[in-house]
Parts: C-alpha cells; structure tokens; sequence
DNA sequence: TCCGAAAATTGAGATATATCAATTATTACT
DNA sequence: AGTAATAATTGATATATCTCAATTTTCGGA
C-alpha cells in the first residue's frame, strides 16, 4: 500500500483546483491514505452503477473513466471523461451515500477508493476544508448546466464541436490527440446516435476542420469549430 | 424589518428537510436576519440573470418562481419550480458567487436576500451546518440527474406526464389544482415546444387522464400518467 | 499473417418534434 | 361591459435526428 502514497499528493490537480487534496495537509494525507483501498479496471469494466449506495470516494489513479447516466432502452448520456488524479462523481455524502451517476473505466485503469467516513472526518475536522468541497460542488453544477444546455439548445454539428473542443480543452490538452475513446462513446458524449456522429465527423472532415484518421484526431480550424459549438 | 422574522423559522421546509434553515439555533438566526433584505417581485419579473454575480442567497418568502436555463434563440429550459420556504438557486459561494441559472417570480412574489458572507459565516462557525448545507448540493444534483434523464431520453408524453406529477407531487400537493403557471412555463417545464404541450394536454384529456379547463386541473388517473411518464 | 468479430461508415426510410399560420379563447384595461 | 392585447389551441408542413440494413474498416487472437 505505502507505495501509492505519492501518487495520491497529486500534482495535477492541485494545478487546476478541482481537487479536493490539493492542501490537504501531511497528517490528513496520511489519514485517508490509511483508509483506501486500490482497485485495477479492465476498459469497459462498471466502476460502480446509478441507484446503488457508494461506501467510498473514487479517484482516479490511472486511465480514463467516463461518467454517465443510464436510460432505459439501454441508451447512455456521459457527462464527462474523468482522468488520472480526479474524483469521479460524489455519492450523496452526509445523507444516505446514494450514486446518481454510473461510472465505467474507458481504458485501463487504476482507482482509489477513499472510505466515505474517513472523508468525511477530514471535511469537518478542519474548516478549510468546507470551501473546497464546496468548490467541488459549484464546478459540478456549473458542468452539469453545460451539459444540459447541451442537449437542450444545440444541434448535432454543435454539440459534436462541443465534444470535440472538450477533448482538446479539458481532456488531451492539445489540438491532436489520440482518440481513446470509442465513436459509440463519442457519440453518448455528444449525446446523440454513433451513426449521426460518424456522419457529422465525416462532414467536419470534408469540411477541412478536422482531420481523422481512426484514432488519429487533430483540430485544422478551432476558431470555426468554436463558432460551430455556439451557433450550430 | 423585525416583523418578518418570524417567516424565516419557516416550519415548512424543516419539514422536507430541504432547507438549510431548518435547525439553526435562536441566535443563527438572528444572524441571518439581521443581515437580510426583502424584495417584492411582479409576475414575471427576473429575479437573478445567469452569467452575473450575486451576493445573495435568495429564499423565497410568498409567491412562486422558476428557475431556467436561458438558450441563445430566446428559449429557456424550467429546471425547477421554487415555492415559498426554499431557497432559489445556488451561486458558486466560496467561490466566485456566479449564478448558473436565471430565475423569475411566476406569480406575485416576495423573496429575502441573505448575505452571502454571513451564510458563509453561519456555515463554517458550526460544523453541524456543513451536513445540511451538503444535503442541499446533493438533492440538487438528484433534481438535475432527472431533469436530463428527462430531456435526454423521454418524449413528449412522458415528458408532460413527468411536469403534471411534478406539479402533483411536489408543488401543489393534490390531484387538482389551479396551475398557476402559462402554458408556456408548462412547456418550458417539460422541455418542448408550446404548441406540442397544448396538443398533449388535449389528447390526455380526450384520453381522460386529466380534467383541464383553462387554468383548472385535475389528475383522473394518476396511475396510468406514472405510466406513460416512465415509458413514454 | 490471416481470419473472425467488433467497430465504424454510409445510405435510405421512418418518426418525433418544431415551426408557421390561422383561429379561438381569455385576460386586462378604459 | 366592450374591446384590444395576449394566451391557447389546432392544423399543415418542414426538419432534424434516429433506426434499420448493408458494407467497409479495424482489431485481437490463433
């Protein structure tokens, strides 16, 4: 176990403050590290399920996972890719540990399971804390709000702009990148069918914005693909 | 100003346990209203713009207000109807107080504006404050997991029997009421278009589900609204 | 390296929902 | 109470997106 350690003093995240060990300090560190198990995903493999109560915070050690909610008529709408050195998304802590979302690794991966009480210990027992959980919660409605505009206002060329300017911006930090995940992925993310999605990105192609190969992806024209996302 | 005090130890919402005022202690209180304005708002009036900046928590004292997502294209998106004794939504307190949503009162309104920093003061003084405060974060990732599931995956009958429940369940509390909204704010409820929500209106009364005459409705047959709002 | 399975693409047709336009009902104001 | 303005209904048509089916491409294992 103790050989983890230091991967939980992420660097990552600290950067970009959307994690709640950024400052955390050396005892509190230790404390949750005491209190964690590690678990490997296969791709594809169910990291936990919707409607089931969650005995641990996950966070994401290695790999990528997607978080995503189940309709019936097995259909999935994705939320947003989680990478190394976040959290996936909170069970209703401090109430009855209940998950909204499921959550499956897209590729291999690593994750750590923090136990709930032990996290919780840690919120109360320092006050510096509270504002970053409660950070964690303002940028989850904020991208929740996103998502939502999303699939209510925009149409398929926009929302498959959106999903692709969230890859470059927020996931692969660059304008090529290899496509880890799948077109069908793609597709939940953009929230639409894999068959739309595949003509959209065969538009985009013809239309010289992207260039894609298989998994070979870059960007030829952000600024007309930023227009595109809003306008549609 | 003291006058109005009184309204604030609301009982209703301790009751549903959504609302953080629910167990303040005699001097929290006091606190709180000691630094709260009260605002009256027309029908129809705006009550915050998403995108903007608010240093206020809004609890809504009399009336009723929606809370929406504005689209380009002049439509919004009803998230959430608010009645009296609940707070409206959220800004990104201990962060930069942006607000997500907008929010208008629906009818004749009365709200109070608590101070953000004074929230924030009763927030952290106590840990006790931190649960329920966390509660409320989780009840709304709740409502907005099924606002999506809603847009995302059911049409437009399961998406007005969904609003007419909502209304049934959570609003008004009985089987027959006096919508108190337009057609419009219906339609915006359920996520569509004001003419297809009058032709399903029309066509669950020819299925006599409900009973609807003009602003007056009635629940026939619950039972089988439940139905149509889980399979469309 | 080849083969079968899975993933991705493409096309044609079906369907749900929006939009536009006309009519009717309701509300608010003088 | 009467009338203009607004809201609601209804119908016809347009459009975006999905679904089904047929290929084609890619990928993983013997």
């Amino acid at each position: 176990m103790k050989n983890y350690t230091p991967v939980l003093k992420c660097k990552a995240c600290s950067l970009r403050s959307r994690c709640f060990f950024g400052g955390l300090t050396e005892k509190e560190y230790e404390f949750l590290t005491a209190n964690k198990k590690e678990v490997d995903f296969k791709a594809g493999e169910t990291i936990y399920k919707q409607g089931t109560k969650s005995k641990y915070l996950v966070f994401l050690l290695d790999g990528m996972a997607k978080v995503y909610i189940e309709g019936d008529n097995n259909k999935n709408f994705i939320l947003e890719l989680v990478k190394p050195f976040q959290f996936l998304d909170m069970p209703a802590i401090f109430d009855d540990d209940m998950l909204f979302r499921s959550s499956a690794a897209v590729i291999k991966s690593r994750a750590c399971l923090i136990d709930i009480e032990a996290f919780k210990t840690i919120v109360l027992k320092d006050k510096k804390n509270v504002p970053k959980l409660i950070k964690h919660y303002n940028s989850a409605q904020s991208r929740f709000s996103d998502r939502l505009i999303n699939v209510i206002y925009k149409n398929m060329e926009a929302r498959i702009a959106d999903a692709l300017l969230y890859l470059v911006n927020d996931i692969f930090f660059s304008r090529s990148f290899n496509l880890t995940i799948s077109r069908s992925d793609l597709a939940e993310l953009a929230g639409m069918s894999k068959e739309s999605t595949s003509r959209i990105l065969t538009q985009f192609k013809t239309q010289e914005i992207i260039l894609i190969n298989g998994k070979e992806v870059e960007i030829l024209n952000k600024k007309y693909l930023e227009q595109i996302a809003r306008f549609g």
